[in-house]
DNA sequence: GATGAATGAGTGTTCATTCAT
DNA sequence: AATGAATGAACACTCATTCAT
């Protein structure tokens, strides 16, 4: 699926527009003017206003995939590919916020069925990859026998995701008042919390 | 705030509606049907459909505050009591499933600008509690010293809430299926899995 | 079925519009002017414009039955029967002139799909009571036997139809030129024209 | 009027969906798809969507005049003549079933204005044509005198067009329950019923 | 106190047509 | 000569809300 420069502008604008105010708050019309065009080329290139919702995830989810094939065979501990892992799986869900924030809500909800298969095959590649480097681990004595392997990534997603959603409450909170602070805390603290976390999770005897 | 019992019937079906469709899809119509009442009586009720969800918050935030006061003074060990916290956690998210679905899609969202005041306050209550706790585990020698606390909830909600959001992904990955199945993984494996990881973090030797 | 003063309001002013426009040829937003209503209206009280559509026909067919029962027994000769009936025909045809060309229209096309039972037996109650007088009048021996009696409402009604649908030509050749004279002509010439031509047809000896 | 290759089959098309599903309920689009040609072709050739029709109804209106110059001369019967005349007339209109629908609708709207000055004169002629036989019979003695020569053609023209439009009750009452069935009764029965009333008519003495 | 009737604004979509190429 | 891209206008319809009763 290619789509020229007007196409992806219209993307790119759906894409913030559906994050910011829901795909059944954002009108065509809307996303017509921000993208400066008229609001019939939304049909006209992808049919319906729906049609262009599955059409930006489908585009959006085929750029998600962890490219980490090399990190199996790096010459580093299983400890150091685990917090690698992490903080690309924090940087690939950090930028694409918006994208992620719609696959929560459109996705959850039971009116709108979009196929949702390509993303289901990233996360099932992504954590494959997650389970070699566990296993590796394993067999060098590393990390802990059992491992709910499935379980983690809900960890790693799951608290990012949380942080962005209540971004007020933790600004708030932990005085991040400004966009460079609040970056800033997802890339240091946040993430080697994260970090620390899983390697807790993984090398603790329970 | 005091509500009649159609008030009630109302938000109820509201709540529902709000969390499995969202509010910009869910129309007034829809709530009234299914209320088995007038449409007229939400804008007469509430004033308006926007002031119903402001009131629908509100009316549930209340009840959402951890009631674990005397869990302080329990003579359990801080371990058992951090276990027992995140159990109440997970349970109360569990059933609050369709506010949270509804709060974190509004309180993310930059259309509406709902009072969310009530909701901070229940959150730090919560914190404040769990902080008790891992200072007394951390006086007790049990807990290690540097714990960012602010990042613990992060973790069991976003992990809980990430689980349901992708509910149909891990009903496939881990065969549960049935309901009963779903809601048996997260009483039992979830949990645990929950009260693994942020136990290995608050131990767990950097 | 019954419908209020601005239902029936905008009842005429669809018949009027449907049989000089066509269906697709008019819009609600027209209707709506004309009946001096909001465009809302029409799909509050009917549905929607398709369904404006059904709720006319079944509306107008119900009182197209010709209320002929007490002919049969009237003390005239089969001859004047036939006359008599005829006329009421064509006033029916005549005063209904709007719905039957949307019917005309409806019926053939192949995009809508009415339910038309209700005609269909109209046709053929109207077809029966023709069947009787014939009868009578083959038994009184002033018929010819051989009538193909299904054949004889097309005459009278395809003639009367086509003489409405070709108006222009036939005020051209006619001379015409006024309503009166149009409407004097087929109430007088084409009436006696179309009696003359179905009583030569049942006399008539081949 | 000359047209090329694609235009005529553009007509072509044209005159089968305006038949079916009137000109306000065919769009230019599914005209184009159909005819295998750009959309932007019909404002290309024809001008606009009304042109086309106007193109449509001109071309084939000129193949519609009946070519019976030399029935006049032939050495048969005033009665013979009629009833070759008759037949023709249900050959023609049958062949040009689509166009006749057209006529109808469109032309009797008030939207539209086509010039319908050449179909008009082959009404005209096809009417002198009638004329000219009726003379020959009244003077021959063999049909009455007082005959309203311009009545005839709607009988003729008027049954078979509603029998036509009317095809689904047709097929239903009289059981002509495949398309041949219906073909062979309308060149049989039907023609033969039209004959034999005009005959009637002509012959019958008031 | 409660509601059926009604409405203006807004929805997504389709339309015939235009225009640069 | 022919066409893909693009558009403004119009389409039927749904929306939350109002108001007389």
């Amino acid at each position: 699926m290619e789509f020229n420069e007007k196409q992806i502008e219209i993307l790119q604008v759906a894409e913030l527009l559906f994050a910011e105010e829901g795909f059944d708050g954002t009108s065509v019309r809307e996303i017509a003017k921000i993208a400066n065009i008229n609001v019939a080329m939304i049909s006209y290139y992808f049919g319906s206003k729906e049609k262009l919702l599955e059409a930006l995830v489908l585009h959006r989810i085929s750029g998600m995939q962890l490219h980490l094939e090399n990190l199996s065979t790096e010459d580093i501990s299983p400890i150091e590919k685990i917090e690698k892992l992490i903080e690309y799986y924090i940087q690939r869900i950090n930028s694409n916020r918006c994208m992620y924030q719609i696959l929560h809500f459109e996705v959850s909800s039971t009116k709108r069925e979009i196929n949702l298969e390509a993303f289901t095959k990233v996360k099932k590649n992504n954590l494959k990859l997650l389970e070699n480097i566990i296993t590796e681990g394993q067999l060098q004595g590393l990390f802990q026998p059992n491992i709910n392997v499935a379980l983690i990534p809900p960890i790693i997603i799951g608290t990012i995701t949380h942080f962005h959603m209540n971004k007020h409450y933790f600004v708030d909170l932990l005085h991040l008042d400004s966009d460079e602070k609040y970056e800033n805390y997802i890339a240091n603290e946040l993430t080697k919390h994260i970090q620390k976390t899983i390697k807790a999770l993984l090398i603790y005897e329970d």
